[in-house]
RNA sequence: GGCUCCAUGGUCAAGCGGUCAAGACAUCGCCCUUUCACGGCGGUAACUCGGGUUCGAUUCCCGAUGGAGUCACCA
C-alpha cells in the first residue's frame, strides 16, 4: 500500500491564525490515521513578510497543541532542507527544465508594459508577449543580463480537470488560467511553483490546504503534468469564519491560538474544538482526545461549506476539560490567573482549586470569581429578596443577627462544622436552612454568584473576617429597614 | 464583473429517495441541593425559493437567490 505523506507548510509571518492551525491538524490526523508521515515545512520565499522568532512561534503551536510532526527542520527525514529560503538553488534549474519541456517561459516584459495590460477594473491577463520570443533572442537577452521572470505556460483552450477528496470533480476552463510568475525577478520562486517542487520532492502525496486553491489548483496539476511528475491527490478546506459575511482573521482580533491561551483555554480544549469545525464524527461522542481523533479521523466527515467559530462552545468544551481535572492539574495551569487576582500569595490556592473547577470555563474568570475574598464593601441589597426561597429583607436582617449571635462562640470555622450549626439553628428558628444560608452567603460576599457556598465561603474567609463582614451587612440592612 | 465552489434550527452539524429530519453548544422551563455551582429531566427552534425527474423529494437535475474563494514578482 501506498504510504501516506502529508505536509503543513506555513509562512513565518507571525502568530499561529486558528484557520491555519486547523489545516494543519487536518493534515496530521490523516497522516496518523493512515500510517502516514506528516511534514513540517517552513515557506519563507517571501522575505519581506518574513517575521523574526515566527518559526519558533510555529514550532511552540505545534507542541502545545500535540502535533507531533515526523519531518521538519528539526528532524531530517532524508528529505531536507525543510526551509524553502534554503532550497533556493534548487528551483531556478526546475524552472529552466520546465521551459525546456514547454511548460514555462521567460519573461522580459516592464512593469509599465504589465500595467497598461490592465482593463477599467484593474485586472490584468498576461497576454503571452514574451512566448513569441525566439530561443535565439533570449539567450541574447539572458547574456545581456536583462532582468527576467519565468512564467507558467497555460493552454489557452481545453478545459483542465481533477477530483478533490472533498469537493468532488472540479473543471475550470484553461482560458481563464493565467500565465503566473513561477521565478521572481529576484531569483526566488513563488509559492505555486516552490510548492509543488518541494511536494514532489518531498514525496508529498496528499496536499491538504485551505479552499483557496481549489480553483487554482489546475495549474499546479498542469507543471506536475509538464514535468512527468505524479499528481498528489488533493483535500480542500473551507474556511472559519467569524460571522456569516466575514472570515475570521488577524484583523478582528482573537484569532490565533496564542490568544486563546491567554484568555484561559486549554490546548487540549482549542485543537478538539476546531477539529469539530468544519468536520464531524460518526458517533455523537464530541469530546475527544488526540487518540481518537486520529482514529476517527475521516474524509467523509469534512463539510464543503465555511463554518462559523463559535467561541460559547469551545468555551463549554473547555470547561468539560477542567472539570476533569485534578486539583494539582488545576492549580498548575491556573497559577498565572491567581497571581493576576487579589487573592495573590494570599491564599491556599488548592483550596481555592477545589472550589473553582467545576465553576470555571476558562481560567481567565478567576480573578473576578475570586476577587471578593480580598474586596468588600457596600453592595445591592436587593438580592435578599428571594421569592422562591420566601426571603424578605425583614427576615434576612433577623436571621443574621440570630447567626451572627450563634456563631460567635464558634472557634472551629471549618466548612463542615459550620455548615451543621447552620442546620441547627435553622431547626431552631423553624426556618428552612436556605433561609439561613442565602442571606449568610450573600452577608459574606455581596456577590449574587459565588465560587461556594456559604459555609464554604466562611471557612475561605476565616472567622475574624466573617464576623466583621457579617457586621457590615447586618448594619447595611438596618439602614434600610 | 469572469471563473470555481457551497446552501438543514441562532451556531456546529447527522442525513446520502420513503425518518414523527439525529446529536452538541446556546436559549427557556422543571427537578436535585443547604445557599452559588455541578448534575438530572424536558421544551422552543431547521431542510432558502421556483421549476422539473419520481408513486414519493431535505436528498437527484435545472434556474433564481444568498454566501465563500479566486482573478499578484503574497502565501
Amino acid at each position: 500500500m501506498e504510504k501516506v505523506r502529508t505536509r503543513f507548510a506555513p509562512s513565518p509571518t507571525g502568530f499561529m491564525h486558528i484557520g491555519n492551525l486547523r489545516t494543519c491538524l487536518y493534515a496530521y490526523l490523516y497522516a496518523k490515521k493512515r500510517g502516514g508521515t506528516f511534514v513540517l515545512r517552513i515557506e519563507d520565499t517571501d522575505q519581506e513578510r518574513y517575521v523574526e522568532g515566527a518559526v519558533d512561534v510555529i514550532y511552540n503551536t505545534l507542541e502545545k497543541a500535540g502535533i507531533n510532526h515526523d519531518e521538519g527542520p528539526d528532524k531530517d527525514g532524508g528529505y531536507g532542507p525543510y526551509i524553502q529560503s534554503e532550497r533556493k538553488s534548487l528551483y531556478l534549474d526546475y524552472a529552466k527544465e520546465l521551459v525546456d519541456k514547454g511548460g514555462a517561459y521567460y519573461c522580459f516584459c516592464s512593469k509599465e508594459r504589465l500595467d497598461g495590460l490592465k482593463d477599467g477594473n484593474g485586472v490584468a491577463k498576461y497576454d503571452k508577449h514574451c512566448l513569441s520570443l525566439s530561443k535565439a533572442e533570449v539567450e541574447k537577452r539572458l547574456a545581456a543580463g536583462e532582468q527576467y521572470v519565468i512564467r507558467q505556460n497555460v493552454p489557452t483552450s481545453g478545459v483542465s480537470e481533477y477530483e478533490d477528496m472533498v469537493f468532488g470533480h472540479i473543471a475550470v476552463p484553461n482560458e481563464d488560467m493565467e500565465d503566473n510568475i513561477l521565478i521572481k525577478s529576484d531569483g526566488m520562486p513563488t509559492y505555486n511553483f516552490a510548492n509543488v517542487v518541494d511536494d514532489h520532492l518531498m514525496a508529498i502525496n496528499y496536499v491538504i490546504r485551505g479552499v483557496e486553491y481549489l480553483s487554482s489548483t489546475p495549474k499546479y496539476n498542469l507543471m506536475y503534468d509538464s514535468f512527468g511528475w505524479e499528481r498528489p491527490r488533493y483535500m480542500h478546506l473551507s474556511p472559519i469564519m467569524k460571522d456569516a459575511q466575514r472570515k475570521l482573521s488577524k484583523r478582528y482580533g482573537d484569532a490565533n491560538f496564542e490568544d486563546f491561551l491567554d484568555k484561559g483555554y486549554l490546548p487540549k480544549a482549542i485543537v478538539n474544538y476546531i477539529a469539530l469545525l468544519g468536520w464531524s464524527p460518526k458517533g455523537n461522542e464530541e469530546k475527544l482526545t488526540m487518540e481518537q481523533l486520529i482514529e476517527q479521523f475521516d474524509v467523509d466527515g469534512i463539510s464543503k461549506s465555511p463554518s462559523i467559530f463559535d467561541e460559547a462552545k469551545m468555551r463549554w468544551l473547555n470547561g468539560e476539560y477542567i472539570k476533569q481535572m485534578s486539583v494539582d492539574e488545576f492549580v498548575e495551569v491556573a497559577k498565572p490567573f491567581f497571581e493576576k487576582s487579589k487573592v495573590k500569595d494570599k491564599y491556599d490556592y488548592k483550596a481555592l482549586a477545589k472550589l473553582l473547577i467545576p465553576r470555571v470555563e476558562i481560567l481567565s474568570e478567576i480573578p473576578e470569581k475570586v476577587d471578593f475574598l480580598e474586596e468588600f464593601g457596600k453592595y445591592d441589597t436587593a438580592m435578599f429578596e428571594h421569592k422562591k426561597m420566601k426571603i424578605t429583607k425583614e427576615l434576612a436582617y433577623g436571621n443574621l443577627l440570630a447567626i451572627r449571635q450563634d456563631f460567635e462562640s464558634e472557634d472551629d470555622w471549618r466548612d463542615e462544622n459550620l455548615k451543621q450549626r447552620g442546620m441547627a439553628l435553622a431547626e431552631k428558628l423553624g426556618c428552612k436552612s436556605g433561609q439561613i444560608f442565602l442571606p449568610l452567603r450573600l452577608a459574606l460576599t455581596g456577590a449574587a454568584t459565588t465560587p461556594g457556598g456559604a459555609t464554604e465561603m466562611a471557612e475561605l474567609l476565616g472567622k475574624k473576617e466573617s464576623m466583621a463582614r457579617l457586621d457590615f451587612s447586618i448594619e447595611l440592612l438596618k439602614n434600610e429597614l
